[in-house]
DNA sequence: TCTGGGGTCCTAGGACCC
DNA sequence: TCTGGGGTCCTAGGACCC
């Protein structure tokens, strides 16, 4: 059991268009450009997407997950850069250090959002957002907005309200609670509660339920006929603004460690395949094999041509860092694809291998 | 515009055992 | 000979997030 505390006051912190901004920080003359960060930074390279899109190449409808060269055709005019994971690990870290520096304890989420749990909040809650996002400018020079609630889920979504204002240089600072919820989210999408995606919004509005106030008022037996006890009850928390305000400053240790490639053109001949497999689960175990921790399972996801992805598992006979003992039940998955008819024969388009470990 | 890479959690079905 | 539950482990797949 981790040391989770319940917080009565959360703030969730999120940096503005983190990629692009740490570049700027070392090639200030990129300031005020479009810039899209992704791939390798070469624009006409099929089969890359943008990680980030700056605020003005958004402007010009450039957006994460877009493929790069369709990034290129809205944007030609905008710099384009590759993807620098250890630089932006750096700059990630200086803010978290920042966040920790208030006292509190900080739970990092993925390279740029944080949430802050705060036990006995302050009178003014807006002058300590104020406070964080300024101690974050002068320490990083990056700029970042606060959410603040009771739960994580209502600040992370008050964060995008605040980023949403987009109005001149003061601080972006919202305040989501129980007061304003229903004002501010009632007549937005069930798509913009978080955890809520595609798949589930599209489920609830063939249920003909659209709206974040119209999930609220749907009966929760309703709910969970529809999606099962955990999900339908969950959904009922999320859309009266409910969630969790449990915060962990425990140090994120992962629980898996994967590796996927998206090869430049497909590969038919299975001799290669195998040998890319056996270059990636190299890499991998390099990657994990001095973390003290075992791998009990193994993975392989194949995706073909058409798009079709599958994974397939193994739990090894015991736990091992022994890459003899690693290596051999991968080229068995990968076998199983050439015989499964969904797969059999098709052209690959990735090929990924996934390690699970034990625990620390 | 043909669609990256690295993760997490939940559910469901089959195998196997008592 | 047939039937019955319950519990646990393993694998596959779906959905979501940054």
């Amino acid at each position: 059991m981790t040391d989770s505390l319940p917080c009565r006051l959360i703030a969730h912190v999120d940096l503005d268009q983190f990629q692009v901004a740490v570049e700027r920080l070392r090639t200030p003359q990129l300031q005020g450009r479009p810039v899209i960060v992704g791939g390798t930074g070469d624009p006409t390279q099929p089969r890359t997407v943008v990680t980030c899109a700056s605020y003005e190449a958004r402007d010009l409808g450039v957006r994460a997950g877009m493929p790069l060269r369709a990034a290129h055709r809205k944007a030609p005019e905008a710099t384009f850069l590759p993807v620098d994971l250890d630089t932006y690990a750096v700059a990630s870290a200086q803010v978290m250090d920042t966040l920790r520096s208030f006292g509190h304890p900080v739970e990092v989420w993925g390279f740029d959002e944080a949430f802050i749990g705060i036990l006995d909040p302050p009178s003014d809650v807006h002058a300590f957002a104020a406070e964080v996002i300024e101690r974050v400018a002068q320490v990083t020079r990056l700029r970042c907005a606060v959410g603040l609630s009771d739960n994580k889920q209502r600040a992370k979504m008050a964060t995008n309200e605040a980023k949403a204002q987009r109005t001149g240089d003061g601080p972006r600072i919202f305040v989501l609670d129980a007061d304003n919820w229903m004002p501010v989210m009632g007549q937005r999408p069930t798509r913009d509660l978080w955890s809520v995606g595609a798949k589930t919004s599209a489920r609830l509005a063939d249920a003909g339920i659209t709206t974040v106030a119209e999930l609220a008022d749907t009966d929760r037996a309703e709910l969970i006929a529809m999606f099962g006890p955990h999900q339908g009850n969950w959904l009922n928390v999320l859309a009266r603004g409910g969630g969790d305000a449990l915060i962990t400053a425990e140090p994120y240790v992962p629980k898996s460690h994967s590796k996927a490639e998206t090869f430049s053109a497909d590969v038919t001949d299975s001799d290669e395949l195998h040998a890319r497999l056996g270059e990636m689960a190299a890499a991998l175990h390099r990657q994990i094999r001095d973390g003290g921790r075992e791998v009990f399972r193994v993975a392989v996801t194949l995706r073909t041509s058409t798009f079709y992805t599958r994974t397939k598992s193994k739990k090894l006979p015991a736990p091992t860092l022994e890459f003899d003992d690693i290596e051999p039940p991968l080229h068995a998955l990968l076998d199983r694809f050439a015989t499964d008819p969904g797969t059999e024969g098709r052209p690959v388009r990735l090929l990924g291998v996934r390690y699970e470990l034990t625990d620390p």
